[in-house]
This record gives C-alpha cells, structure tokens and sequence, in this order.
DNA sequence: CATTTTTTGATTGACGTCAATCATTCTGGA
DNA sequence: TCCAGAATGATTGACGTCAATCAAAAAATG
C-alpha cells in the first residue's frame, strides 16, 4: 500500500528518540521523561507541548530499549484444569514447544494446575498466587461470583487477567481469547444437517454436563439450527457422561442398536476415546454422521479412518498465541493489536494439519 | 507443566549474560563475543568452551538488548499483486493496521505491487529492490526458472526470502506461508460430496486459469474426492473464467437454466461477485449447493444470504502475522517457533467472524 | 517582599549487547 | 630460537530508555 512506502519516507532515515521529542518541545529530556511516565510534577502546558511534539515527530517509544532499561520481564501464568485431559495437553506442549523463544523475548511463564470445573479450587489458586508477583495471568475461568474477590485482589496487584477457553465473569479480566461455544454448536448443526440432505435423522446428542457454560452453549447453538432449518431431523434426548469416555462408548452402542437407530451423533464434550471405540466395532446405517470437538490425537485417528466425519476444533495453539501476544500488550500498557475473531474451525478428513498434536495422554482418560 | 516451573528456579533470581558466560567458560567477555557473533580467530578450544557454559546456564541472547545495540530495523516488502483485488486487500487492510504496533518493534514494511501472474514483471521488481536494503522480503510467487536469478541476487545481498500465499521455486526461499491448495480443493469437494447425501449430483466447476497453480491444486484436489468417494456425482468441464466476474455470472447463469441443470456449483477461482449476482435473482433447485474461496466482503453477505453455502478462506491475517514472525525470527537467525500447519478454513454460515473484514473495492473488479 | 512550593533542567549510571581498538600472550614453522 | 600469525584479554563508547539526584528557576503563597 502507498501509505505504508510514505510513511517511512515520512521518518526520514530514523526514528525519533525521547531526545528528538525534548527538542522539538522546547523541553529538557528530564520533562518529556516525566510526561511520557507518568512522574507528576508538570506543568498542564509542559505536558500539551511533549504530547504535540510526539504527535508531529511521530514519536513511539523503543520497546526494546525500554525493557532494557527496566529490566523487565514478563512473569506469566498460565491457570489450566489439572488432569490427562487431551485438550489442556495440546495447550501445554504448544507452551513447551515455545519456551525457547519465550525466554529470548523475557517471558517466563509458569503453568498452574487448577482443579477443574470447581470454583472453590479456582478461588483458591488465585488467591495463592496474589503474591507471587506475576504481571499477568491466563485463567480458564468459571462464571461464578466467588472468584470476583480473588480476581479484585490480583487486580489490585496490578496483575493483568484475560480468560481463556472459558471466560470470567467480565468485569474482572481485561480480555477473552476463545471461542464463541454457541457458534460451534450452530456450526456442528449446520454441516450435520447437510448431511442428512433433506432425508429424515435421528441424533444422538452428548455432553458432559451441562453446568459447563460451553457445553451449554453448544447444545443451545446445535438445537437452534437443527430446529430452524432441518425439520426432518429429531433430536433425541441428550445424555450426560461427565465426559467419562466408557459412559459415552456405552451411549453411542445403545443409540446404534436401538430401534429406530441414530442416524448421527453429536459428543458436544469430550471422552470420545469410547465413542471411537464403540464405532470401530459397531455396524452404523449407511450415511451415519459423527461430529465431536477438538482436535486429539484419538479424534484426529477417528476422523482419517471414517469413524467421525467431523471435528470441530478451537485451535488451542492459537489462543495461546494470543493470549501471549495480548497480555504483553496490555502489561506494557500498549493497545491490543488488531485481530480477527477466534472462529470454530472445521477439520474433514481433507483439511487436516499434517503434524499430528502430540500430547502424552493414556487413551482413557480424556476429556474436553 | 512442572518444567515450566523448575526452569523458573534453575535461573535462580536472573538470567546469565554474555559475562555470566565467559566467566564460566573461564574466557573473556571478548572471546565469548566473538563466538556467539561469529568474528572468528578463536581456537575450537574456546569455542567449545563457551558453548558448554552457554548450554551449561541456559544463556539466550537477549533479543531486546542485541538489537538495541545494533540498531537493528527490521526492513521488510511485501511483493503482493496489483490491482483491485479483494483477496489482496485484506492483507493490505491487515497490514495497515498492524503498523502501529509494527513501528513499536522496529519494523518496517513497504508493500510492493507487482503485476498479478507475470513472471517477467515479477522478476523485474524483484531486481528493483535489490539494492534497497531490506532485510526480509515476503513474495507472492510464481514457478517459474526466470525469477531464479533475481532471487538469487537478493540472497547474495543477504535478503531472506519467504513465499506467501503461492510459493516460489523451493531452493530460492527460506519458507511457503500459505495453505495447500490440493487439501482445499478436497475440502471442497469432501463438503459438496456430503451436502448430496448420496443423490445424484451434476457440478459446474469454474476457475480463473489452470496455469495458476493455486488453480490447478484445488481442481485436482476436488476431483480426487469426488471421484473416490463420491460415485453419484458428475463433474462438469471445468469453464475457465479468468476470474472475470462477468464470466462468472454467466456461466453459473447457463450452468442452472441447462437441462438438466446442475445440483452444484463449485468456484475454484475468483469473481465471485458475478456468481452472487446471478443467484440472487435465479431460481435454483432444491439444496442446491454453492461452494467459493476466500471470505471477501460480497462472499461473506453471500454466506448470510444463503446464495453461498460454504467458503473456503486461508485466513490472509494469520498468513500476514505467520510471514512477519518467520522473516523476524530468520533475520536474527533464530529457529523457527514451532507453529501448526495453516488449513484451509471452512465458513458456513454459523462460524463467520463477526467483524466483516474491510476493504474498499469495487464490486465488479474481484480477482482471487 | 520573603518564603514556600512547583516546575524545570542537567546529569548520571544502569540495562545487555555490539563492534571496535589495542595490547598481550600463545603457537607453530623456518 | 626467533618471528609471524593467530588467539586472547581488557576496555570502551554507543544504542534508547528508565530512574534517580541535585540544583536552579519559576510560580504561588502569605
């Protein structure tokens, strides 16, 4: 784009430094340093001079030079639910995987398990970590005021709080990187209702409970578009599994071997393990359709051999990346950059990355 | 993860510098400095010295500091495409509003338009720019031997060279950031096969060019499925339209009122406007199906609209933001950070981001 | 007007690395 | 053994910002 080339014929040759801004103030160094942080003590009019002076210079402060400078570091934490869970070990090992480049930039970022789903626990690690002086924290969160107070404590801390995967109440964290649960479930809807192309379905629906915001929001987003647009197709009764991958291997026999049988079946959770094992025995009806979440290894095996036709994934290496990305940002106090929605990716067996995610998981004891 | 956390405390309080280094190593600072910076004249004795305590106390060079020093900018061009094109100017758009943030960390980009699909011209600017200093340039490429000597004259200037969107010959880049074009196709097709439910099927394909290679993958891509899985469904010739809108809306116009008509319509190329036009206002039969690449404001109304049933997108942002880590991290002379492959992105219309993406195009004027 | 208070200026030593210089010390070949 | 060339050590001034200090000037107060 023309600006782009314009602009940096606009700084001719360098940039400006804190200097070039003093100067071009009518101040001392000393001045324009006290306005640019914040030290108090200057004039109302001092201060219209610097801020028009960085305005007509172009002025941005050297990030670089200015961690330098301070020291800083970035302290992280990372709040994921403890457990083999296939899903928060993708989360992991892509955290892992960039620990190397984590260190070269300053970051250091600690992972702290927290007991999953239990608003007590979350409370709890909050408020253990209140001083333990990180300057920002990723929480997969529960909506629950309980943990408002342990929020408000960190945040006095001047500790920096996003929720990931599953927000927090809104009021106590500065951003959310994951993705709309109700989408997913409209998405899972849409593409199993094309499938029926206009025949009449049965479905199976699972999910682990329904206390769990996402399940909840993809069983409501799933039946909003089956309901609206695909008449022909009956929803059955969803079962709870607690995504306990034997209870939903035992859901998926019996839904194939009733009378009338499924025509597809919808895991809106997890333990899919036992669904894909169920299916590698089972007899299905021709066109049987499978849609489950997240992209595991189990799920990424089942979808190449045909027992699941789709997977719907939120790409937890993404969110990390944001998550990173965003609390360095707003650590440093910058605005966020620009970023698109995070979106319900689809995978068929045609779409799928090529590294197989590996995680170190027992094949039983997955959940979402 | 536990080892976040115990590498945490290995770096006891802070972490080792260059000095840390040489003193373990029992050398001076100098010795080490020219080790890690490749000065030369040091004895293999040294050198392996240094980098045992370097492996030793973890020693990552300091990113910030090093290019503080070295006054290090990061010069980088985009060589995208001219003309009106909506694919492209959502990179432009991307590009724009990333600059704040990239004037922060020191970079700077220059878009360079170059004329779409020619190689001379292709090669023509690339020989413009090799006396233009950058340090990183990210290419939309073409196959071709005649842009081998320009590539390799900016190489010799030390200018690292990464593909974008459609690569360049392999041995003259650093790196491709872009989808699989063959796996996009047989998205398409996977999701066009099953929208038939076993039906029969009649489809229309069209595409820009099949000398375009991005083209060519998708069409392969889709026949592959189609006719390994997919018996029922008769593929029409292909219709090349040169991505001319107007090709466009008249072959789908011919393609629904021929007898039969057709059950799907598959656009491997661009011109989508055309084809939007034609639909909305022809009768189509029942669970027609309509397929498109790249989500563009007028394909992203046609997804709502119901004229459209699937978008294949390669997410240009994520493509733009994957092109400037990798052509920093080479310029330092970094490793990679581990990253999932890109897929090709499935929209229907219950996944869209709900920011629309901008760009200021005429509607007649789309390419891909 | 004298006195306090506020505001400014001037300066300085980090931060960790780069890049350079100059003075030594070591090594190996004639 | 001597000497060139190689290897090493020691040191230094950037780079741009932060954070602090001290003195000086300006403004507000009584």
């Amino acid at each position: 784009m023309k600006a782009s080339r314009t602009d940096s014929i606009k700084q001719t040759g360098r940039k400006p430094t804190l200097s070039d801004v003093a100067r071009a103030a009518g101040v001392s160094y000393a001045t324009a340093d006290r306005v640019i942080n914040d030290r108090g003590n200057v004039a109302q009019k001092s201060v219209r001079k610097v801020h028009d002076a960085m305005a007509e210079l172009g002025y941005v402060r050297n990030v670089a030079a200015a961690n330098l400078s301070r020291q800083r570091t970035y302290r992280l934490a990372f709040l994921l639910p403890k457990g083999r869970n296939a899903f928060f070990s993708r989360v992991r090992a892509h955290l892992d995987g960039l620990s190397e480049h984590l260190v070269a930039d300053q970051i250091s970022v600690d992972v702290i398990e927290i007991d999953a789903f239990e608003v007590e626990g979350l409370g709890n690690s909050l408020l253990s970590i209140v001083d333990a002086a990180y300057d920002g924290i990723a929480v997969v969160g529960l909506q629950s005021v309980d943990i408002e107070a342990p929020l408000r404590a960190l945040r006095e801390q001047g500790v920096v709080i996003v929720g990931l995967v599953s927000d927090l109440p809104v009021d106590y964290r500065s951003a959310y990187i994951g993705i709309d649960n109700i989408a997913a479930g409209r998405t899972a809807g849409r593409l199993l209702g094309l499938s029926h192309g206009g025949r009449k379905g049965r479905v199976q629906i699972l999910a682990g409970s329904l206390d769990a915001r996402d399940h909840a929001d993809r069983l409501r987003g799933f039946r909003e578009v089956i309901g609206q647009d695909y008449p022909n197709i009956e929803l059955l009764e969803p079962v709870m599994t607690l995504d306990d991958a034997r209870k939903v291997g035992a859901v998926v026999q019996q839904a194939l071997t009733a009378e009338p049988g499924v025509t597809a079946v919808y895991n809106v959770g997890a333990g899919n393990s036992g669904l894909v094992a169920t299916l590698e025995h089972c007899d299905r009806p021709a066109r049987f359709f499978c849609v489950v979440h997240e992209l595991v290894p189990h799920t990424h095996r089942a979808l190449m051999h045909k027992q699941v036709d789709l997977v719907i994934d939120q790409r937890p290496d993404v969110e990390v990346n944001r998550a990173l990305t965003i609390l360095k940002a707003l650590i440093d106090g910058r605005d966020i950059p620009p970023m698109q929605d995070l979106v319900p990716t689809i995978y068929v067996r045609d779409n799928l990355p090529s590294h197989i995610p590996d995680t170190n998981l027992t094949e039983q004891g997955d959940h979402d």
